[in-house]
DNA sequence: TGAATAATAGTACGAGCGTTCGATTAAATG
DNA sequence: CATTTAATCGAACGCTCGTACTATTATTCA
């Protein structure tokens, strides 16, 4: 083996790159904490201890470099939610490691939010380039949602008559619960809530003739 | 009658109160639009036809400004969602009262906001008095909510082994998901995918020993 | 009505914002 | 190594922000 994937993206990469990148990283850290509104290159060029025109170079303007700190976000949930749940057995084997994932990411993220979610309260009624860009996101990932759970209904996993677009709806509403209890409110056991409201969800939805046993979902029970 | 109470309060204050009053209001709407952290002084003068001295007069900070927005608010929830319900039968028919009430509040603000639900993503993360006032705020409703629920499950309409706080993030979710798909994603038919869920939850919660048949709730069926 | 008081306007300050531009230093290339 | 090119800095501009102070109107009340 030559090369290493990482050699390989410094090799190739002009030290430009990987200032710009080193900045989106944690430009993205900024922004989860403050909200992409609230993301300034000030106090971005203070945690990079660099000028503030030197940050600016990298992006034409501000508004490019919070549209890239929303791509950024976008890959590593794609990353770490979507992808590796693609890999799992259609139906609802696959909807459940959706959910675990992203209740997993939204855990974890407690520390310091999840832009999707943050983003929706600050771009629902200001128009531009950046709200186009979140709303093509999260409808993106609604809509995977909303095709696992049609699977699971062709399959049998789930009731004939579910409507998929009400289950994403409601398992859409358990993690916006948990983002706001656990962050928010910053009240204990919102991570087990979740589940338990998702379990719930699957009582009402699953396809009785096909009652697998061990379908139950939990924090000490996560697919690897 | 001597006097309408719409007189009286006029009558009884004086002019300084009057005006403060009027911004407030205009404050209150400009916070629903651009959150309580894009509330600022210079626009609301701008909307007032006054001076930014003018209006900040009345207020001794813009904190200050922003904590009388958000009691403005709070005392709005409570006469719109909380009083009414209260005066109905105790149990499920007043928690259906408050979910009913709640949805055709956030219903309302789809083209305003709900100060509770954006102020929750503003200030996860931004310790200080404002977060203090608006953590009291959700934190009393979500405590009405669960109350409500224990009543309903002692007087035997839900469950017994019904979890009150599990059935309060629920609710929430819903509401936050409602908000959510309609003033971010601005998807049609969300407030029927509410109602659906808040169904679906009382099919779960319900106890199966007491059917009764009109428990039915939608936009149609609003109780008066 | 006239004196006391309340309400509003006007102006200015310092700070931070995004952005521009020319100078300067570092890196890449022949 | 020399030269071209890329990356970064420093200073400045115009703007808006919250706030402080003083002057000028309105309103209240004896």
């Amino acid at each position: 083996m030559a090369t290493n994937p990482a050699e390989t993206t410094q090799k190739f990469m002009r030290k430009g790159e990987l200032t710009r990148a080193a900045i989106l990283d944690v430009a993205l850290a900024l922004a989860s904490r403050d909200g992409l509104e609230g993301l300034t290159i000030g106090l971005l060029a203070d945690r990079m201890n660099m000028s503030k025109s030197g940050v600016f170079a990298h992006f034409g303007s501000r508004e490019d470099l919070q549209i890239e700190v929303l791509k950024l976000y976008h890959q590593q949930f794609e990353q770490e939610v979507f992808y590796p749940s693609m890999k799992e057995v259609r139906g609802l084997p696959r909807l459940q490691g959706m959910f675990s994932r992203w209740i997993k990411r939204v855990t974890v993220e407690i520390a310091s939010g999840c832009i999707y979610i943050s983003g929706a309260a600050e771009y629902d009624d200001r128009p531009g380039a950046i709200r186009e860009e979140l709303v093509g996101m999260v409808l993106a990932w609604q809509d995977a949602l909303y095709r696992c759970v049609r699977q699971a209904t062709e399959l049998g996993h789930l009731r004939a008559d579910t409507d998929p677009q009400q289950m994403v709806f409601d398992m859409y509403g358990l993690i916006l619960a948990l983002h706001h209890d656990a962050r928010f409110i910053k009240r204990a056991g919102s991570v087990d809530r979740a589940y338990a409201g998702f379990e719930r969800l699957l009582q009402s939805y699953q396809n009785p003739a096909l009652p697998m046993a061990d379908m139950h979902l939990g924090p000490e029970s996560t697919p690897h």
